[in-house]
Formats: C-alpha cells, sequence, structure tokens
DNA sequence: CTGCGAATTAGCAACCTGTGAAAACTGTCT
DNA sequence: AGACAGTTTTCACAGGTTGCTAATTCGCAG
C-alpha cells in the first residue's frame, strides 16, 4: 500500500477530491498489516472521525481497489477483506478463528490446467484452508477433554469477538 | 454426484428421512452438469413440486454437502454455489458473465509455499478468473464499436437474465 | 479570497443470501 | 395402524453491500 501522500496525489491526478474522510482511510489502510473488512476498519475510523459513515469506507475502499491500490479478497467468511498488500500473493485461511495471512507460493503462474479450452486466465486466487498454530495447538487440547470444535458459520466469524485467537493472524 | 438410489440408501443408513422434496433435489442435482445457486435450483424444483421452500432446498444442499456428496463452492459472486463433482478439481470462473467450469490442474499438491510457519493445510482452493470463449468473443467484437464492457456487480450475476452467454458454461 | 459547480458525504432504505425458531406434518419402524 | 423422530413451511431476522438523495465540502477560476 502507498503511503498516504502518494494516494492523495494519485487521487487528485484521477480528478478525485481528497478528503479528510479519505485521508483517513489512506492512513489506516497505510499502517493496516491485515486483511479488514469494511466493518472493521469503519470500526477503527470512527474512533479517528466519529459520524464518518460505512458508506464513504465503502467507496473509498472501491476507488482504491479500482486504481489497483488495494486488493479486494473473498475467502468466503461472508464479508469482503481488504486487502493493503498487492504483491502477488495467495492467503492461509484458519478454519478454527476466520484469521487470514498472506503467504508467497512459488510455481502458482505455471499450474498445468487442463482443458482450458479457449478459456482466458487473467488472475489466479489460491485460499489455502486449515488450521493456525494457535488454533491447532488449542484443538489438540481440548480434544483431550473432548470438548467440541467450534462450529464455524458465515457470520461468527467477525470481529466482535475477541476473545478467540482469530486476532493473531487477520 | 451418486445416483438419487443411492444417496436415498444412505440417507435411510443415517437415520434421515427420504421425503419426495429430497428426492426430486437427488434427481436435480444428478443430472445437473452445472454449478447452480440455492436460488437456481429453487426455481427448477418448483417447476416439479410448486409449494417446495428454498429453505428445503438450503436444508438439504447442506445435508449433502456433510455427507461429503456435494462441495460448497464460493467464487465470490455473492451465492454459494453447490458442485455435484467432488472430484479434487478446481474451477473457472468468467469475469464478464459469472459463469464457472470445472478443471484439473495437476501439481496443485506440490506449490511451494513459503512461511508456512506451522499452519497445517487442509484443503486447497484455485480460482482461475477471466475470460470464457463467449464472452471473449463479444467483446472483441464489442470493443470494436466502443461498447462498454458489462459491469459486473455481486447481484447481476444471477440466473434471471437468460440473454447473456453465461448459461453455456455454470 | 470568494464563489461556483462538481464531487462527496451521511443517513437511511432496500436488496440478497442465508439462518433460527416454531408449528404442522409425514416417513419409518414396529 | 400408531407413535416418534425427523422434516417442511412459514415467518422473521441478521449480516453485508449497494442505491438514493439532500446537504455539505472541495478545488479551481476569477
Amino acid at each position: 500500500m502507498k503511503a498516504p501522500a502518494e494516494l492523495t496525489a494519485k487521487f487528485r491526478a484521477s480528478g478525485l477530491k481528497v478528503t479528510p474522510q479519505r485521508q483517513l482511510l489512506f492512513r489506516l489502510m497505510h499502517e493496516n498489516k491485515g486483511h479488514p473488512t469494511a466493518e472493521s476498519l469503519f470500526s477503527v475510523a470512527s474512533d479517528h472521525m466519529p459520524g464518518i459513515s460505512l458508506r464513504t469506507v465503502y467507496q473509498t475502499l472501491t476507488d482504491l481497489s479500482s486504481m489497483g491500490e488495494l486488493r479486494l479478497i473473498d475467502v468466503g467468511s461472508g464479508a469482503t477483506r481488504f486487502d493493503p498488500n498487492i504483491d502477488d500473493h495467495h492467503h492461509l485461511v484458519c478454519q478454527s478463528c476466520g484469521g487470514v495471512r498472506d503467504v508467497y507460493v512459488s510455481g502458482s503462474g505455471q499450474l498445468d490446467v487442463n482443458e482450458l479450452d479457449g478459456f482466458s486466465v487473467d488472475t489466479t486466487t489460491i485460499l489455502f484452508h486449515g488450521l493456525c498454530t494457535p488454533c491447532r495447538v488449542t484443538q489438540e487440547v481440548s480434544s483431550t477433554v473432548a470438548e467440541p470444535l467450534v462450529r464455524i458459520s458465515k457470520s461468527n466469524t467477525s470481529s466482535k469477538n475477541t476473545t478467540n485467537p482469530k486476532e493473531r493472524m487477520s
């Protein structure tokens, strides 16, 4: 993710206005190392600028993504995540806590695909689903006391639950 | 996807009842070569059995998937798709029409991932985004007359529009 | 530095996908 | 046939995202 100043310049050059809301979001995304959802960014942004609307967060984020300064990722957890890392990379997704982490994969460009049959591939997305270390440890321990695994539904992977180990990864 | 008779037996063996609604869905999925959404299956099912509820479609489909007879796939188009093909395969996703097609990829098991760092991978999902042949042709033609490309939003890729080339692929 | 027009924002309603709950219903086994 | 457990329906509702519109703010020209 580029520095806020560069994004400001780029927005102006594109004829887009640079508002305080956008500057805040530029900064928050620039500092962000994770894969926030619109909602979680909104929540952080609200602390700095009460009254900012979720709508504005979506708008700015989609603008950034269509300018190629941001990647939209969908790991199937229900909400779109915004990735400030625009390198060619892929993601690890923890099936237990929902956390997402970047990984670099070599050789993904030369995957041998059968029967492409005229389809022209533009981008390739790879998702590795599994367990992050904290969750694997937790499950190994809890299985000794026959504790049921947490069931993941599309909505309980949101950022409201601060007691699970997700925060370490996302 | 197994034949309806086998699914019937398996459901009974698991203590699940075999209702007319389920038999219909078994049959429809068995005959299906595509990747229907719940809504589109519901629409087909409704033709055969008016009054069937969308809730039942979801229920049966999730049952099938937790029995491993069906795969749930999420190509980021908003709605979950149900894939009767449970082989180890991946998907081509047309960015223009939203169509989805199966592909077999060799070597996906040995992708070289850096910094796995304790994360244990369970399943790998690969999505190839690009243009299917019909859409590529359409775009080449339309670009000669400066026709704007169709903008894809999460909701206009549903099965309601029968005039676009998607039907050939999904 | 002032003003104007265009872009942007806030706030709310609507939409889509999917799930929860409760009541009525129906396969299945005996 | 009868009882029981699993099912279907219906309705409500939640989460995520987008559409709309009035009011506001920005950026440039004068």
